[in-house]
DNA sequence: CATGAATGAGAGTTCATTCAT
DNA sequence: AATGAATGAACTCTCATTCAT
C-alpha cells in the first residue's frame, strides 16, 4: 500500500518513503526498465549486463541495484512490465468479441513497439533456466490465451471460426505462430516486410475462417 | 600411476595423460559438439561456458579450444551439426511427397533427439545478436522451408492441401507454430504433452486441409 | 575480523572490506601507476601482468581495471605519468639556456628515479607494436627533443656549442645515446657505474663543444 | 664436431646423426631461426609465440620444439644468429683499419637486413630479464665493442679520430647512438629517411674527427 | 624423425554484487 | 537516497610444454 500503483513491488526490503510521494521511486524505476528494455533489445539478454542498463539509463550500476535487489528481479520486472502493456492492450479487445481485432491489435502492438518482440524472445527463450521468470511468464501467458480461447470459442458459437478444432487449440496454434514469427523475423527481415506479414496473418485468419461452402455451413 | 614418466605433473589429482592418444579428429570433434548440445540444452545459451562443455565432455578446455578456436566456431559448429542431422531426415522424406510424412517424420525427429529443441530455440534467438550464426541459420532454414513449401504445392496439385493460401505463406505458418511449440514447450511441459502435441499437429494438418465439401473440390 | 558484517566471505583467507572507502580517486590511480611502474620496471612489459600490478598495489585485478579499462590504458598511463615528471624537468631547465644543464639534470633525473629508465626502456620498445603507445611516446619525445634542440642552437649562436652540426642532428644524437645507454645499462652495470656514466657525459659534452683550436693543430 | 658448420650447438640432447649429413638438421634450424626473427620483427618479443614461428615456417609447433628445446633456447639461437652475421660483417671490416669504413659496413647491414634493428632491439630490452640471453648479448656485444674501440683507437693514433677521448668512450658513444636510433626508428619513420639517416651518420662521423682547427675559431 | 593431441597455468576482461560513505 | 569503490569469481582465449604415436 506504500507503491499504491506499484503492482508488483518484488521483495525490496526498503520501504517507499513515508511522507514523500512515491512518484519519484515509481518513476525511476519505469526508467530504468526502459533502458534495460533497450539493451536486452539491442544486445541480447546475455549482453545485457547491469552496467549498461545503467549507462543507457544514464546512472551509476549502484542505482540500477537500489531499485532493483538483484539482475534476476531487474529482469522480471521487465518481463512484467510488458505483459502489463499487453494486458492493457487486451482488456481493451477482450469485449469486442472479434478475433479479426484482437489480431489486428496484437499486430500493431508489437508494431507500435518495437522492442516488444525482441525483448519477448529474449526472455521467453532464457526463462527455461530461470523458474522463477518461467512461473511469471506463465501466468501472464496463460492470461493471454485464455482470452484468445475465449474470443475464438465465441467465434465458433457465431460461425465465423471453424469449429472442426477445438477453441483451446487454434488459440494455441495461433498464438505459437505468433510466436515463430517473433524469433525468425529479426533475423529474416525480407522475408517479414510489412506487407509479407498483412500476408501472413491473413492467410492465418483464411486457415481459421469456416470453408465457405454449403455442406459446412454456420449453425442456426 | 597413470603417467609414470611425466616428470612434472603439477598438481592435478589424476589428469589425463599427455602425448599424443590414437584419437581420430573427426570423431572427437563430434564428442565435442555432443558435450556442447547437452550443456547448451541444460543450461542455456549464456550459461554455455567453454569450462561447462569441456567437464561435460571429460577434458580440459584446452582440449576444446584446441577443436574450436572460439566459443563461436563451437556454437556455429554445433547448429551445423544439428542441421545436418535434420536435413537428412528432410532428404528421406522428400521424395515421398507427402507433406503429412513430413509433419510426422519432423515430430519423431524431435522427440527422438530431446535436445533438439532447447539447443535449436537457443541458438535461433541468440542469432540475433551473432551475424555469422545467424546466416548459417537462416541458409540452412530457407532449405528446411523449401522442402516445406515444395511439397505443399505439390499437396495442392493433388488437391491434398487447401489452395486457397500460396505454398510458401502456408509453409511460414506451419514453420513458425513448430518453432513456436518449440520455444513454449520447455517451460511448460503440461501443455505438450505427448498426447496434445499430437492434437496440436493434426489440428495443423487439418487446417490446412482442403475443406470436404463440393464446392471447393480439387481441380480435375 | 575485518569484516564482521560481510555476510558471505566465499573463501577468502583475509579480504579487504566491500563498501566504498574515503578513496581519493586520483590518489589511488598514482598509486596503481607506481605500482604498475615497480612490476614493469621489475619483471619487463611481457611479465607485467594486471594480476601482478593488483599485487604489488595489494588489492585485486578488478580494482586495477576498475581504475583502468584496460592493460593497454594503464600502460600507457604509466608513460604518461613518467613523461609529466619529466617534462616538469624540462619546464625548469629551460630557461636556464645552458645545455650543461639540461644534461646534468637529466642525469640526476634518471638517477632520482631508478626505475625510469627500466620503465622507459620497455615502453619504447614496446610501442613499435603498440600504435596508440607509439603516439603517445612520439608526442612526448618530440617535446623533449624540441627543448634541446632549443637549447642546443641557442648554445651555438653563444659560442658555447659547436656550430659546424646542425643542432637538431646534435640534439637526435645526444638523446640516442642517452636512449642507447639507457638499454645497456640495465644489464651491462659494470659498464655503467656511476663513475664511467659521469665519464660517458663529460665527454659527450667535450664532443658538442666547439674545439679549442690552436692546441689541438692538424697532424702534420 | 658432428656439426663442423654449426656454431653454436645449444644443449640438444639428441647427438646429430651418426651416417647421415647433418645438413638438414642444420637447414631446418635455421629455417625455424628465419621464421623466428620475422615473427619477432613483425609481432615483437612479446606476441612471438611457438605457434606463430611454425605458422609462419610451415611446420607444426611439435616441430619447432623438436628442433629448439625450449622457447629459451629459440630465443638465444635466434640472437646467436645475428650476432653470426654481424660478426662476419666485422672481420670483413677490422683488417681496413678505418672507422668510416665500419660505419658504413654498419649502417649497410642494417639496411640489408630489415629485421635486423627490430629483433635486436627487441631481445636487448627483454635480455634485462633472461639472464641467460642476457649474457650471450653481452658476450657479442663485448666483441663488437672490441672492434670498434680498437678501430678508433688506430684512428687516433693515426690521427683521423680525435684524441681528446678515449676511444672507449667513443665506441660506446657511437655504439649507443646507433642502439638509440634501432629504439627510435621504427615508430618515427619521417624523422629517420633514408637522407636523414646518412646526415646523421655524417654528423656522427664528424663529432669524432679532430677539429680543422684555424678555420674553425669564429669566436673572437 | 616428426607430429599433433592435450594439458594446465595464466593472461585480460567482464560482471553481479556488496557496502562505507 | 544514492553513489561508486572494490571484490571475487567467472569468462574466453593463448601459450609453452609434454609425449604417445
Amino acid at each position: 500500500m506504500t507503491h499504491p500503483n506499484n503492482r508488483n513491488p518484488p521483495s525490496t526490503t526498503a520501504g517507499a518513503p513515508r511522507g514523500r510521494p512515491a512518484g519519484d521511486h515509481t518513476a525511476k524505476r519505469v526508467e530504468l526498465l526502459r533502458a534495460a528494455t533497450s539493451v536486452i533489445a539491442e544486445n541480447g539478454y546475455a549482453n545485457a549486463s547491469l552496467r549498461a542498463v545503467a549507462q543507457k539509463a544514464g546512472c551509476t550500476t549502484g542505482a540500477v541495484t537500489y531499485y532493483f535487489a538483484s539482475r534476476q528481479e531487474l529482469v522480471i520486472a521487465v518481463a512484467e512490465h510488458h505483459f502489463d502493456s499487453f494486458d492493457a492492450m487486451l482488456a481493451d479487445v477482450r469485449d469486442q468479441t472479434d478475433i479479426r481485432t484482437l489480431v489486428e491489435r496484437w499486430l500493431s502492438h508489437t508494431t507500435d513497439d518495437p522492442e516488444f518482440w525482441p525483448v519477448m524472445s529474449q526472455l521467453l527463450v532464457h526463462a527455461r533456466y530461470a523458474p522463477t521468470l518461467a512461473r511469471v511468464i506463465e501466468r501472464r501467458y496463460t492470461h493471454f490465451r485464455t482470452v484468445y480461447t475465449e474470443l475464438l470459442a465465441t467465434g465458433q458459437e457465431q460461425g465465423t471460426v471453424r469449429d472442426d478444432i477445438p477453441a483451446d487449440l487454434l488459440a494455441d496454434q495461433l498464438a505459437a505462430m505468433g510466436d515463430g514469427w517473433m524469433i525468425m523475423a529479426p533475423f529474416e527481415p525480407a522475408r517479414f516486410s510489412p506487407s509479407r506479414i498483412r500476408a501472413l496473418v491473413e492467410a492465418a485468419l483464411t486457415l481459421i475462417t469456416p470453408p465457405p461452402c454449403p455442406a459446412h455451413g454456420p449453425q442456426p
